[in-house]
DNA sequence: GTGCGACTGGGACGACCGTCCCACTTCGGT
DNA sequence: ACCGAAGTGGGACGGTCGTCCCAGTCGCAC
């Protein structure tokens, strides 16, 4: 095996450690599973990692940080307010669609994070970013349909990241496109009308 | 130990184990955990059941079967649509700040199913029975407020339990009782939008 | 080149898991 | 009264888990 800095292996651990609990769950993401994924053997997990609870919290930490946004409306000039959420809301179902095991991954990680107190600040966090992710959209969404938001836009934010929650679950479930088409439709439909033409 | 009927063992096994599920979650819902819980020994659990899963199987056919209307809306006289939508996702939420465990503990039985094909169809199953009592509760509000459903109340349905997982999601991360009722308003407006007065 | 610290491999440890076995006790039908 | 079936208790099995140990190897500073 070549011989790789702790700080790097750590890093591809993290990476491995997402894949198998993407495509096995996070109960199968043991460490022997991580690190026959990252092609490693167990003395190296545990040269880079004191114990496998802190790398599933640097795990955490790390999807949470990366998370990028997905709900970025395209916008279209003319669209209202509502097309223009709505077309949002699409193209997230898009992405849960693509790599619907990333998704479920992430759901899995804040329940984790849930079930015990010093790890619920990480499912803290994690809902705090896509508050922030939820806020940028809203604002870009707003701005470009010449429209203010009626709550504080944080608020707003708080319902947009309640309703992908459940398009997400729906979806996952039931993985009925037309189904989750019309709850994008009726959550557009509701921030729209949160919101006061300018 | 008195003895009982293995069919009574099973569905007292059924009850310990949602019971551990609620309160240290299903990873941690070992057959040990479980026959503790109920005041058996090993021997009485594969006595009664071959093995955890088929367990687990029965005590998610069971929590599904049992699940209750939640989101029953209260119906007061002269309330509008969205209003009686509205105080009924209030007492859903009522109903989670109760016993939120129950809930998070319905939420990893989900999970927990969707991880194997196998088990897929209790997720479904699940998703199925919450659709059917969503319809129930979106005929006696459409009923009370002398509306009616422009798109199919199933499909209406679909919307109201995605938004119901949301909110459920939101509060038991962030334990905000404001940022959860502003989530249940923006619901009921949506919803409420989906009916024409009649 | 030599030494030392950084890194690696493989095997082992104790704990806990699901499951099984078997001797034993209790009960209902006769 | 008794006998077979139903139910129980405790211990044991093999497997997997997280973690640890230690002898060995590599790469870099001197």
């Amino acid at each position: 095996m070549a011989r790789i800095p702790a700080s790097e292996r750590r890093s591809a651990l993290v990476e491995a450690a997402l894949r198998v609990v993407s495509r096995r769950g996070i109960a199968q993401a043991t460490t022997r599973a991580i690190v026959a994924e990252a092609g490693m053997s167990l003395a190296s997990f545990h040269y880079a990692f004191d114990s496998r609870d802190e790398l599933i919290d640097e795990l955490i930490a790390t999807v949470v940080a990366r998370e990028q946004q997905a709900v970025i409306p395209d916008l279209v000039p003319g669209q209202d307010l509502r097309q223009i959420l709505e077309s949002g809301l699409l193209r997230y179902l898009e992405h849960l669609k693509a790599d619907p095991d990333h998704e479920q991954a992430m759901l899995e990680l804040t329940q984790y994070a849930l079930r015990s107190p010093e790890r619920h600040p990480l499912a803290v966090a994690q809902y705090r970013r896509y508050a922030e992710l939820a806020v940028h959209s809203l604002e870009i969404a707003a701005e470009a349909a010449a429209a203010t938001w009626r709550a504080p836009v944080e608020e707003v934010a708080h319902v947009l990241v309640a309703f992908t929650d459940g398009l997400t679950l729906t979806w996952l479930v039931d993985r009925d496109d037309a189904a989750a088409r019309a709850v994008a439709r009726a959550a557009a439909d509701a921030l729209a009308r949160m919101a006061d033409d300018r």
